[in-house]
RNA sequence: GGCCCUAUCGUCUAACGGCUAGGACGUAUCCCUUUCACGGAUAAAAUCAGAGUUCGAUUCUCUGUAGGGUCACCA
């Protein structure tokens, strides 16, 4: 508490110091002193340059996708020079938060691979010398610093009701309904009257300057009260804030009282325990969602009356989605994408979630990745100009499919089967039934047209479309949609379609290679008037029936049941020769 | 409504005040091909509007417009 500004003349300040007996009826129960918490986080030993960064989400149920996307930057930026990320549980909200729910957002930075250096672990357990790191542990830090302000006489109880509360806002908004109507009434010529707004603040300010007398009563009585900030913000004024993001910024100053110790639990507001917190656990660089831009000049009062260096600020923009329209921040009730859970639900592998976020935070990314494709994404360099360009970008599936279908393609069979099945027992009971039963073979499956292929297949984009893209290959999910396969075939005539089953059936050797195979295809094709390739038939059409792929299409649907499917050699090579004639005649 | 932020193809974005405004996703067409993909090629597609500064403005300034944020004992 060294270095405090003498904002207001000695006069003043000693009218709003409250008498010591007042204050220790305030605050009964003993605090550790400022002094003594100095030295409990003393100032973190780290190199020129480094960040401590952090993140700060409250435990109501899930972690929100922009919460990963804030703390991915933040974790990025912390390691990328040498310095500190953690994660801090903002749980002063006594009726929203759910303790048990801290599990989610430990878990859900874990599955983006955020790695946390101090904080909540996945055991349970706190790590880091600056903890707490749960802000309803901390009760007892806020609770001495809001006493030594209300010491200083920059902080007041307030014994308002919300009732009294929403009278007062009630007045205001009548009171400057009037106003408008008058300067409504106006000629131009005239100046407007100014408006009232809304809020506890100036003379509104029932208990700013409320006798100790007064206080003492309701003490007595003992009505619950909040203690409130001491503003001498002027809303005229401007202050002057750069902001890593967005640059330098011009906000009004903040002139309301705003609440900064709640009545019922003790527990401090956001903005209180921000300041606190980001103050004793070193953090020097907040980056944070844009919508606390407008209470950052009551930040930095705060900072200003604790006697502290107040963090560099970020304001990240908030990922938003079209509804009809109008743009609007992916909402946590609404839009089952803003659960960072969902992504992995529905089987998107969590580095492409990851990726796409780092391309929606640098847009350089994806020339990176492209320019290396086999890094570790850490690799990148994530810079925070880059940052700065992005404006509040629109949440687009399409992109992420894209980005995580060339992830998958670089990924080995027994990487996609491991992983594949691992959803699948989550997600689709049935597939992964089979996919176990027959491990090897599904590998075979997921190795068509992959390894060791210069461009591997990029048909999956999440591991929801396994299903359709193996889930044929396991016989009693096959037979389960042969039906279908009739309407496929109707492009050919019953007895095309059993010459060429017949005539394959009866030179199908396995050990023959791709070209022999296919020349006992083409052989097929032409004795049954179609043509060997598909050239010769666009040159004339009129003498044949069709062409060589439409006899492969015959074969193609008896054994998958689609008509879109990797190479078909392949297919029966894996298949195997059992299983291939099977399918093939059995469809009478 | 007050205050604040923002504005380039449908989407994400690139462009010391200076080449025909570039790339990616998506879309369309073609090539490759036993289907579908993959890959390759091509195309359509943008500087919100109006003033000003300047030889020259997507870039700087102003005004308007539009979108977003915020105005809690929620974070």
């Amino acid at each position: 508490m060294k270095e405090k500004k003498e904002t207001m003349n000695n006069q003043e300040q000693g009218s709003n110091i409250l008498p010591k007996h007042i204050i220790e009826k305030l605050f009964p129960n003993e605090l550790p002193n400022p002094e003594e918490l100095e030295k409990r986080y003393p100032p973190r030993n780290l190199p020129e340059g480094a960040m401590v960064t952090r993140v700060g989400p409250s435990p109501t149920g899930f972690m929100h996708i922009g919460g990963v996307y804030a703390a991915l930057i933040s974790e990025r930026l912390a390691h990328q020079s040498n310095g500190v990320f953690f994660l801090r549980i903002e749980d002063t909200d006594e009726i929203r938060s759910k303790p048990e729910t801290t599990e989610v957002i430990v878990k859900s930075l874990d599955l983006f691979d955020i790695p946390v250096d101090e904080g909540m672990e996945l055991s349970g357990e706190e790590k880091g010398k600056y903890g707490p790191y749960t802000q309803s542990a901390r009760k007892e830090i806020y609770q001495s610093l809001v006493k030594s302000l209300v010491e200083e006489g920059l902080a007041y109880p307030c014994f308002c009701s919300s009732e009294e509360i929403d009278e007062i806002t009630g007045q205001q908004t009548e009171e400057n309904d009037e106003i408008t109507k008058r300067n409504g009434e106006k000629s131009e010529k005239e100046d407007p009257e100014e408006s009232i707004r809304t809020g506890y603040y100036g003379k509104w300010a029932k208990w700013r300057d409320a006798l100790p007398e007064k206080i003492e009563k309701e003490l007595e009585k003992e009505t619950p009260f909040v203690i409130r900030f001491r503003s001498t913000g002027n809303f005229k004024n401007k202050v002057k804030v750069r902001d890593l993001l967005k640059g330098d910024l011009e906000l009004s100053e903040n002139d309301q009282d705003r609440v900064i110790l709640k009545s019922s639990s003790g527990l401090p507001t956001y903005h209180l325990a921000h300041a606190v917190d980001d103050h004793y656990m070193g953090t020097t660089d907040v980056l944070r969602g844009d919508e606390w831009i407008s209470s950052l000049p009551l930040h930095l009062q705060l900072f200003e009356s604790l006697g502290w260096k107040p963090p560099r600020y970020g304001h990240i923009a908030p990922i938003q989605k079209m509804e009809g329209t109008s743009k609007r921040k992916i909402s946590k009730r609404k839009d089952p994408e803003a659960n960072a859970m969902m992504y992995e639900e529905v089987g998107y592998p969590s580095e492409a979630v990851v990726e796409y976020l780092l391309n929606l935070a640098n847009s350089t990314f994806e020339n990176w990745r492209k320019a290396n494709p086999g890094k570790d994404n850490r690799e990148f360099e994530l810079t925070l100009a880059r940052l700065a360009n992005s404006n509040g970008p629109l949440f687009d599936f399409t992109k992420l499919n894209d980005v995580s279908k060339e992830i998958i393609s670089r990924m080995t069979a027994s990487e996609i089967y491991e992983r594949g099945l691992a959803w699948a027992k989550k997600g689709d009971a049935r597939l992964a039934e089979e996919m176990e039963k027959h491990p090897e073979y599904a590998k075979s499956v997921l190795n068509i047209e992959r390894e060791g292929e210069a461009r591997p297949r990029k048909d999956i984009s999440k591991w929801a479309d396994l299903a359709a893209e193996i889930g044929c290959f396991f016989d009693p999910i096959f037979d389960e949609k042969k039906e279908e396969t009739e309407e496929m075939l109707a492009f050919v005539s019953k007895e095309d379609r059993e010459a060429a089953v017949n005539a394959f059936i009866e030179t199908y050797d396995e050990n023959d290679t791709k070209d022999e195979w296919f020349e006992k295809i083409k052989d097929i094709a032409r004795k049954l008037g179609y043509a060997e390739g598909a050239k010769q038939y666009k040159l004339a059409p009129e003498k044949y029936k069709g062409q060589v792929g439409d006899i492969a299409k015959i074969f193609r649907v008896l054994l998958t049941g689609k008509t879109n499917t990797p190479d078909l050699y392949s297919i029966m090579q894996v298949m195997g020769k059992e299983r291939v004639q099977k399918r093939l005649t059995i469809t009478d």
